[in-house]
DNA sequence: ACATATTCATGATCGCCATCACATAAACCC
DNA sequence: GGGTTTATGTGATGGCGATCATGAATATGT
């Protein structure tokens, strides 16, 4: 049965919201089409209805999880160690669609791709604004360097079946990222904090 | 038809090691079991006389890559250097199975995600002791926060369709790296170099 | 050398999943 | 309000891929 515009406008963000859920959690391979049509409360015939393929949702989902990410971040060492936390680890269908999709974007279409380029670029920008320190240069190269060492530590740290390790990436990189940033601000000759 | 031993071991190998390259390239899921035969110059049927299950060629092809990774870094920036750069990038297939496969390993076997650790584990270790400075617990924590920060860009830089945006990732995380060693050895009291 | 065990090739099988076909009934446009 | 459009449900379909069955031919142990 037909649905008003606006209630297929919703709809399909709940598609979105949910396979953005489910393939944070488990991949886009993982998840089928069927389940996250039920998972948005439907089934699986209306799907084509709102995308051409599973590729085209798998790219506008990545734009869609991406996009609304927090425009700036009030404070920064707080959201470092949300960011590496165990709770964070555990919870990847919640969690940064970053460090859960960036491995999976390599044989994905050109538009998914795409998305997750201008989200990383955003999401870069955002970081080197809420730098406390630096010209822009300098900023956007501290901000590149501490996203790099966080996603890193979390891809690891869930990759593993080894709590202590897990936990130890995960503490570790905080407090290198920690001891890098100071000095890195120091070393570029700008106003320690 | 029957095989000599030492033949079949050395099958065996070359199904890991074709297994190795096809999944670094391409993900454990798009790879089929016949392909990897193919790739070994055999045909699928062959295949559970090696290996129990496609999970448990998945297990043991991560110990396999992981394995023997070169013991000792002569040359720790030339290493680096290699690593964040764009023929990397480029050729995951020949790469470091760690930016390959630690964003995959999620839900796959214990098994497997125990290998994971025990490599990853081990890299670190190697690091550790190629850094020149600091004691036994600061430069661990350095080889973690080095390696978090050289695997992220990595997998970030292979996820995007954007190349500026990939060799900016490569290049930053490097001079931030440097700095940030550095620095971490200056406040760690330790002669710099 | 003989009997046996076993690797590998060929050829099913079985289930899963993306996608399509069609029906239904409600929304949209005038 | 009536005709048309269309979002969604139900039910195929078609291909692909992991796994198994069987056979052939050779290594292995004595």
């Amino acid at each position: 049965m037909r649905v008003s515009r606006d209630q297929m406008a919703m709809n399909r963000v709940r598609i979105l919201t949910e396979a953005s859920r489910l393939f944070r959690e488990r991949g886009f391979d993982a998840v089928t089409v069927s389940e996250v049509m039920k998972a948005a409360g439907q089934t699986h015939g209306g799907f084509y209805s709102h995308f051409a393929s599973k590729d085209d949702l798998v790219a506008q989902t990545v734009a869609f999880a991406l996009d609304g990410e927090g425009e700036t971040m009030p404070d920064l060492q707080g959201w470092i160690d949300v960011y590496l936390s165990p709770l964070h680890r555990d919870h990847a269908g919640e969690g940064c669609p970053t460090a859960s999709l960036a491995g999976l974007m390599r044989q994905q279409t050109l538009e998914a791709r795409a998305a997750m380029a201008k989200g990383l670029d955003a999401q870069i920008d955002r970081l080197a604004r809420s730098l406390p320190v630096g010209n822009a240069v300098e900023r956007r190269r501290e901000a590149i360097g501490r996203w790099s060492a966080m996603v890193g530590a979390l891809v690891m740290a869930r990759a593993v079946d080894d709590p202590a390790l897990a936990d130890e990436l995960l503490t570790s990189t905080r407090a290198w990222i920690g001891a890098a940033g100071d000095a890195d601000s120091d070393i570029s000759g700008e106003t320690s904090r």
